[in-house]
DNA sequence: CATGAATGAGTATTCATTCAT
DNA sequence: AATGAATGAATACTCATTCAT
C-alpha cells in the first residue's frame, strides 16, 4: 500500500532511490548501521542487488543518501523551521511539540538519527550531513532562549548556549530514557519550563 | 596455585581476560563496536586469535566482558558511590566533578559507554549490563534531588525523576556537544545549578 | 547530416560500428583487453550500453570487430602491400619505413596488435584473424629475402624463412625494447642490414 | 606425486605458497593473467579460498609471488648465469641451449613470462619484477657480443646493444613463430650465427 | 596454554547482457 | 535505433570460529 508495490514494473530512478532510502532506514532501526546489508535492502525493496547498485553505486553513497533523507525529514518536519513571528514561549512549545511528534509519530527518524550520530564520529561523510542539522537545531533553540531572555520571558540569568544544549540533550535523553511515554515526556517538558522560566511565585512577600 | 608450583600462576587466565578487555575497549573507541575485530584485539594483546578464543570463546562473550569491565569502572569511579553523609549540594557537585573527571581523564570509558548504549537497543546481552548502570546513576541523582528538595536546597517545584534525567542527559550531551572544553563544561554545570537551585535574587523587598 | 532527414541515413549502423571499434581500440591501448569494459566503450562513443549491444551483440563479436579493423589497418598501411616492381633492397627499406611509420605515427595499432596476439593463443576468434596477418607479413619478408639472395643482394647463405622471422621479431622486439627512440630504431635497422647483406669489406685478395 | 598430495594435512606456509604459485602459473598458461581466478587456484591446490588468502593476502601479492618465482626460475635456469670463463662463442651457444631447454622442457615459464610482460606495461608491480630480468638478459648477451667482437669471434662491425636485442627478439619470436619445432629452432640459431660471425667463406684466393 | 593453518558463510561490488518502452 | 532499468553469475576479499599439534 505504501512503497513496495510490484505493480508498475519499471520505476524511475528517483522513486527507486526513495524506496531504497526508506528500506535502508527501516533496516538501520532494526539492525543498526553496522548490520545494514545491501542484499537486505534490495530484498526489501523487491529488486536485485545489482539493481540496487545501479541506483546507489556504493554503500557509502547509500549512507549518504540516508543521511540526506534525514536532513529532508528534519526540514519537512517543522523542527528546523524558524517561527520568528511567534513569541519565545510559543516557539519553545513548538519545539517540544515537534520533537514529540517526531518521536511518537515518526519514531524511525530519531532512531536513525541516533545511529548516524554515533557513527558520525568516525565517518566523515555522515558527519558532514549530520553535524549541520544538530548545529542548526542548537542555534535555533539558543535564539529562542536569547529572545526570551531579552523580553523577560525566560530567566534573566539564563545562558542561551548551554541552555540550548540542556534543552536538546534532555529531549534526546528522553528517547533513551527509562519511560518513553507521552505522559513522561510532558513531565520532562514541564521540568524544562520550570528550569527556563523565572520563578514567579517567589516574587512577593 | 592451579597447575604448576608458582604463586602468581593462577592469574594468567584472568590477566589475559583483563588485557583482552582493555585492548577491546581501546579498539572500540578507535573503530566502534562494528569495527571491532577479534584479530585486531589479539594482535594488540600480543597473542594469537586462537588463543583469544581460548580465553573468550565468542565475540558475544567478548562484548559481554567489555560491558562487565564498564560496570566495574563505573563502580570504581565514584560516580555510582553513594555519599549519604554529604549535603545534597555537595553530592551534586561530586556528580559534576566525577563526570568531568571521567570525561577528561578517562575519556575512553564514556566513549565506550556511548557505543555500547547505542548497541544495547538491539543486543540483549549488552542491554542487560548497561541498563542497570544507567538506572543506578539516574536513581542516585534523583535521590540527591529529592533530598535537596526536602531540605530546601533545590527548587521546591523540582520534579526529581525528570530532573535527574535532565541532569544526566545534559552531562551526556556535553560529550557530543559543540564545545568539549572544561570551560564549557563549567558553563553547563552553572546552567544546571541555576536550573535546580531556587532563584534567590528574585527575592526582594 | 546525422540524425535529421538527409541522405546518409543508411550508414548509421556502419558508422556506429566504426566508432565503437575505434573507441575499443583506444581503450585496449589504455587498459588492455582484460580491462576493456562495454560500458566504457559506450560512454566514449556517446551511446548507451544497450545501444552498443544492439550494434555489436556480444563482447566476443566486439573483439572480433576490433581484430577486423586491425586487418584493415594493416592492409591500408603499406606493410602488407607487395611491391614487386622494386628491388629487394628497396623493398626491405620499405618494410623498415612502414614499420617505423606504424610505430611512431600510429602507435596504437601495434599496441593493440600486441595485446591481441597475446590473447590469440587462447581465443580462437582472435587467432583466426591475427594469424593470417602475421603469416602474410612473414611470407612477404621471406619473399624479399629470397629474391635478394637470388640476385646477390643478400648473403648467399641466408635462410629466407628463419631470416624473415629474425627481421620481424627484431622489429617487434624494438617496440618492447629498452629504447623506443627513432635513433635506436635506425641502429637496429643498420644491424639487420649488416646481418642480411654480404660483408663486402672481407672480399679481398 | 608432485605437488597436490592431500596426505599430510597441515602444510607449512612456505610449501603452500610454492604450491599456490605453481597452480597460479599453470592457470596463467591456460587462461592468461586476466582469466586467473583465486577460486580456481585454491581448488587446484586443494584448499579453501580463505586459506589461499591466508597465505597470499591479495591478488596483487599473488601476481607478485608468481613474478618472484619467475625470477627464481630464470636464476636457477642458467640463462642469467654469467660464464666468464668460457669463450664468447661457447657462451652464445649456452644462451641458445638454455633458451631451448626452457622452451622445450619448461614451456610454462616462457609462456607465463610472455603473459606477464604484456601486463607489465600497465602493472607497475609486475613491471618492477620483470623489467630487471629482461634487462639482465639483454646486458648479458650484449657482453657476450662485445667480448666476441673484441677477440675477433664476431663481426667487427657488430653493434652489441642492438645486436643483443636482435638475438633476444629472435629467440622470443621463435616461441610465437609459425614452427615451434626443435628443428626450426636450430635453423633459427644457425641464421643468428651467420648474422653474428664473420662470413669466413667469402675469404678466398 | 598457545599457535599456525584452515574454513564456511558472508559482503560489497562488477559486468555483460536483456527487457520494456 | 535508442535507452533507462534490471539482472544472474561472478569476484576478490573478510571474519569469527575451529582443528591438529
Amino acid at each position: 500500500m505504501t512503497i513496495t508495490q510490484p505493480a508498475t514494473k519499471r520505476e524511475t530512478t528517483d522513486d527507486r532511490r526513495r524506496a531504497i532510502a526508506a528500506a535502508a532506514r527501516r533496516l538501520i532501526v532494526e539492525k543498526g548501521v553496522e548490520g545494514l546489508r545491501t542484499r537486505d535492502i534490495a530484498e526489501r525493496v523487491g529488486i536485485n542487488v545489482a539493481t540496487l547498485h545501479y541506483h546507489v553505486p556504493t554503500k557509502e553513497a547509500l549512507i549518504g543518501l540516508v543521511a540526506d533523507t534525514m536532513r529532508d525529514d528534519f526540514r519537512a518536519q517543522s523542527l528546523l523551521r524558524p517561527r520568528d513571528h511567534l513569541s519565545p514561549a510559543e516557539r519553545l512549545e513548538h519545539e517540544f511539540y515537534d520533537f514529540s511528534e517526531m518521536f511518537f509519530e515518526y519514531g524511525d527518524t530519531l532512531a536513525v538519527m541516533s545511529e548516524l550520530m554515533e557513527r558520525a564520529r568516525r565517518d566523515s561523510v555522515i558527519n558532514a550531513v549530520m553535524r549541520p542539522i544538530l548545529a542548526k537545531w542548537h542555534q535555533m533553540i539558543a535564539a529562542i532562549l536569547g529572545d526570551g531572555i531579552a523580553d523577560g520571558t525566560f530567566r534573566p540569568d539564563l545562558d542561551p548556549h548551554p541552555g540550548a544544549l540542556m534543552v536538546m540533550s534532555t529531549l534526546i535523553g528522553f528517547c533513551r530514557g527509562p519511560d518513553p511515554s507521552p505522559q513522561y515526556f510532558e513531565r520532562l517538558c514541564a521540568e524544562l519550563r520550570r528550569a527556563l522560566y523565572p520563578q514567579i511565585q517567589v516574587v512577593r512577600d
